[in-house]
DNA sequence: CTGTGTATATATCACTGTGATATATACATA
DNA sequence: TATGTATATATCACAGTGATATATACACAG
């Protein structure tokens, strides 16, 4: 089994969705996953290719709405069961860069003035991510109800269904998108937490009576 | 001014802590950084020759305690005033990929059962990463009192200082990396709530008395 | 009906960064 | 004197980014 990377999976789960061409991949990313992944143009036609190479995928030519050219993909019976495999798999621990704890350790002890600003800075992108997230949620959470997908993504809606089915697809979906959204809330949480204790210790160290 | 990535700066920004070898800031990283920042020597030994040719550090021949040879780098003022720059810029707030969080958006409404044991795994890898992460701090903490490093960390003390003010400057180390620990510990511990409120929401979905 | 802007769609390039591996020397110790 | 470990540098194939180029179809303003 060729080890792949996760962006070799990524492309493969989302053409395990329904066929899709590499601009609909990018543009799914973009829209629904904005928090938590990314993918470029740059990776996305190579591997497309290397997936049909592989024989994890199919290629054909389709047509879109309007009537311009698009090369659709559609994952094989073997692509299938390669996802099925990665996606049991435990989630990669490896390191999580975090710039804010890079630039802490570099300059902490230098200038703690300094770092002091970064990290309000720091607390005020993550208070602003925060409300921006609880909008979002907010926005989100109705379609928990009505099983209808507000008009920005009504396009994610499930194909081929009908009217109760699609509803309760519809449900799942946003269960899950509520789900990722509130991840988002609780890191961001967590990180201005961690800003109000580093402030605090950081103006009034442990150690100030000492030395 | 030349766009940088991070590793440059993250290298300059060692090198402003005293002059040192490609295979000292790989150590530093590795033991240091270990849960926030990685960095391979693949990217180092080239790096470090770009900021010698960039004028922001010089290069020179220098002996370990053996006698073994070494490239020591020693940053310059224009580096130093390049790396003040980037430090006081504001933390990138770009995606940072979360696969727990691909794998449940790939796979969340297909198969919620093994959704819900994929997330017990991440719990539990998280627990455990919570448990390690307390352990170290109770290690760490006591030189906040002692100004005394523990042995496997020892070789972090400053250079060239006297008595008190060694013992100062190690206070201060050991409070940056309390923070940095006390970092790692809050995120995983919104992992670990987030991992019991999804799978509370999965296993019983709000719409279920529904359609 | 013509131009202009925007959405759709694919492709490629220079660059950053990874992980593995190769090579060599000095030291500890058995 | 052999063996393993720590020190030290270097390099390669590969993954992934971000920017840019190219081309077509559609909307709609003048």
């Amino acid at each position: 089994m060729t080890e792949k990377g996760k962006t070799w999976f990524a492309i493969l789960g989302f053409l395990s969705w329904k066929p899709m061409s590499g601009y609909d991949i990018k543009n799914l990313v973009d829209i629904s996953l904005a928090y938590f992944w990314s993918i470029s143009y740059g990776q996305i036609y190579p591997t497309l290719k290397r997936l049909v190479a592989a024989g994890y995928a199919t290629t054909e030519t389709g047509r879109s709405t309007g009537d311009r050219k698009r090369n659709l993909f559609r994952i094989t019976n073997e692509g299938q069961k390669a996802l099925d495999d990665w996606m049991s798999k435990p989630i990669d621990l490896s390191v999580q860069r975090d710039e804010m704890q890079l630039k802490l350790f570099l300059g902490g002890q230098r200038d703690t003035a300094k770092t002091i600003t970064l990290i309000r800075d720091f607390k005020g992108q993550q208070t602003q991510r925060r409300a921006l997230l609880l909008i979002e949620y907010d926005e989100t959470a109705p379609a928990l109800e009505s099983g209808e997908f507000a008009d920005d993504i009504k396009w994610l809606e499930p194909e081929g269904l009908s009217g109760a089915r699609q509803k309760q697809a519809v449900r799942e979906q946003t269960l899950i998108f509520l789900l990722s959204i509130r991840q988002g809330i609780l890191k961001a949480e967590a990180r201005i937490t961690w800003c109000d204790e580093a402030i605090s210790l950081l103006e009034n160290p442990p150690y100030a009576n000492k030395s």
